[in-house]
RNA sequence: GGUCCUGUAGAGCAGUUUGGAGUGCUCGCCACCCUGUCAAGGUGGAGGUCGCGGGUUCAAGUCCCGUCAGGACCGCCA
């Protein structure tokens, strides 16, 4: 090794050492007769003492640099106790300059405001602000501790391919052409979602991987086109014992990066109770201003908007405030998410304002009030309509009503289970398709009459919910042919249809597959919550821009014509 | 596919409402000074395609149109 020790490692106790430290130039403070360096590598930094006859002037930020020297605790008076290593420095007998830098695009000391698309460009210096190197550590610590408790639960690790068939159903495929075969495309995976099936088939009875999946949707902050998930399959289990091992795992990851001990077990929640008083399938629990059901209040209103299938509040607590600007803003805010508006009334000492106040009658205006919970100061937003949609509507608006209002405490988690979601929902078009996808078996209950009901079933379904963030979902899966069978039905596959797409699921599940079930986890939203993130590109190396760019090495590109021809891109498949 | 925000020196910003000389701030960079700093300090200096293209105007960073890039969201993401 070039050093002795790592700068960030030196104690009082090491006084009277000689060592050898490297690193990079972290800061330097010069002042002629003495200069100060604080030397950085990836365990902390240290401050070096140069006198002027060891001429340091020339040294710059990030020169990367070997040091010799010996350690001392530091002159009387001169301690910095706001640093690890501030109570000794390393005076300086001997500098190396192993490599020069040249001037920064952006400090990797201190300021933190620098945009994402220079970070982005020179994610080498990014990842040497501590900030990034934190986060990759955070989920390298976290990626072993997985790999502990699958490997201590007995779980089979295995890869499987990224190079496969496109499945027609759910996102939209990454496509790879095959020079072997011209005009015959890869898909890359969007979850190696049959595969484990597979490998439940095989006995293998507990699989586990942690694998990249690929979609080509539009990105967003807690989406990336290759993420990561935790991949999880169990044979002979039901849907408690897949739970109780994602609460150990979440859990073990949670208390040995952060310290914090999760609920056992964890708190859960159907899907018609998260819809009912959050509006969301992933309801944030950080915050109260649940939605009030005022369906039956209003049954017999004059007011036509109100005149619905549903009708339903969210109070905004001191929202009675706002000005003309903002609340007409909130209109606006509705109309972007595809609503008309947001009908509100502001409670007041002397009644109730706002535009809608005058269409509810005294007995109406007497009782919300009560109905609603709300206080003097607030406001009342309301959505009427289709249940779902309305639903939606106010889970979104309690959402930034918590953000603006500031009602969500971030020292918080919030973990649940939402359970119980359906199987099924109208596609729009007179038909329906899978909430989950259609290997996801029915709860006991409707194993035989789901398909007489498909509205009204419930999948087996499950998903672990983070601060309002899903960061697993899972099934227990239809292993039984016949009960497919009945599931392609309602979905309006045909045996044909079915046969083509998943015929080798289909054919594997001839030869006595176990029941099983599992889960996955999306290991880059984990990630982000353990190293406080606020997006998940924040614990990925070199993620992309939304728009798919990578900015550091500029990808995708064009191909030449060579290669297209070579690659078969344009290639007619034989018949 | 849609809505919104942003783009000014290497970095972060102000200036754009009300058009008038690239006007300015913090950091960094370069040179010099400086023997106890730790966001060191001081003096001086360099550095600009105001994202790009077009238009209006005597005059555009500023107004208009288009376009590109980044970000947030809706659609989409079984």
């Amino acid at each position: 090794m070039i050093r002795t020790h790592q700068a960030g490692t030196l104690r009082p106790e090491h006084a009277g050492q000689q060592v050898t430290l490297a690193g990079w130039v972290a800061r330097r403070r010069d002042h002629g007769g003495v200069v100060f360096i604080d030397l950085r590598d990836s365990s902390g930094s240290a401050q070096v003492v140069f006198r002027e006859e060891d001429d340091a002037h020339g040294l710059r930020s990030e020169y990367c640099v070997k040091v010799v020297g010996e350690v001392r605790v530091r002159p009387e008076g001169n301690e910095n106790p706001d640093i690890p290593t501030g109570g000794i420095e390393v005076v300086a007998s001997e500098v190396e300059v192993l490599s020069e830098a040249a001037p920064l695009p952006f400090p990797i000391e201190g300021a933190s405001g620098v945009s994402e698309e220079a970070r982005l460009k020179y994610r080498y210096l990014d990842i040497r602000r501590q900030q990034l190197g934190d986060a990759l550590r955070i989920r390298s610590k976290a990626t072993y501790l997985v790999n502990e408790v699958m490997n201590e639960r007995g779980f089979v690790y295995v890869e499987t391919p990224n190079l496969t068939r496109s499945t027609p159903e759910g996102a939209r495929d990454f496509l790879v052409p095959v020079r072997l075969q011209p005009g015959n495309w890869y898909a890359l995976p969007q979850s190696p979602q049959l595969f484990k099936q597979l490998l439940m088939v095989a006995g293998l009875e507990r699989y586990y991987q942690l694998t990249k999946c690929f979609r080509d949707e539009d990105l967003r902050a807690d989406r990336q086109p290759e993420f990561t998930q935790i991949d999880i399959e169990m044979s002979f289990v039901d849907q408690d014992d897949v739970m109780e091992l994602g609460e150990a795992l979440i859990g073990r990851v949670w208390k040995e990066t952060l310290g914090y001990e999760l609920p056992s077990p964890l708190p859960r929640m159907t899907y018609a109770d998260a819809m009912a008083r959050f509006g969301s399938d992933k309801p944030d629990l950080r915050f109260g201003c649940e939605l009030v059901d005022l369906t039956d209040y209003f049954k017999d209103t004059t007011f036509r908007v109100f005149q619905n299938e549903y009708v339903g509040a969210v109070v905004m607590p001191g929202g009675a405030s706002q000005t003309r600007k903002e609340l007409d803003g909130w209109q606006e805010w509705a109309k972007s998410r595809g609503a008309r508006g947001l009908a509100y009334v502001l409670v007041q000492e002397d009644g109730f304002g706002g535009p809608v106040a005058k269409n509810l009658s005294e007995a109406e205006t007497a009782g919300l009030r009560a109905a609603t919970g709300a206080e003097v100061g607030d406001a009342i937003f309301f959505a009427a309509g289709a249940r779902h949609a309305s639903r939606e509507l106010l889970g979104a608006a309690r959402l930034e009503i918590g953000r603006r209002k500031q009602l969500i405490d971030e020292s918080q988690w919030s973990f649940l289970w939402v359970v119980d979601a359906p199987m099924f929902e109208d596609d729009g078009e007179g038909g329906w398709t899978a909430v989950h996808h259609p290997f996801t078996g029915p709860k006991p209950e409707w194993s035989d009459n789901f398909q007489d009901h498909p509205g009204e079933a419930l999948a087996y379904a499950y998903d672990m919910v983070c601060n309002g963030m899903e960061i697993g979902g899972g099934s227990i899966r239809i292993h039984r042919a016949e009960m497919q069978q009945r599931v392609f039905d309602v979905l309006g596959i045909s045996k044909e249809e079915a046969e083509s797409k998943f015929g080798f699921l289909l054919e594997a599940f001839k030869y006595g597959p176990p029941p099983h079930g599992g889960i996955a986890y999306g290991w880059d939203r984990i990630c982000m919550l353990l190293a406080g993130g606020e997006s998940i590109r924040d614990v990925i190396a070199f993620p992309k821009t939304a728009s798919g760019f990578d900015p550091l090495t500029a990808a995708p590109t064009p191909i030449t014509p060579a290669q297209r021809k070579e690659a078969g891109v344009d290639a007619t498949p034989k018949a």
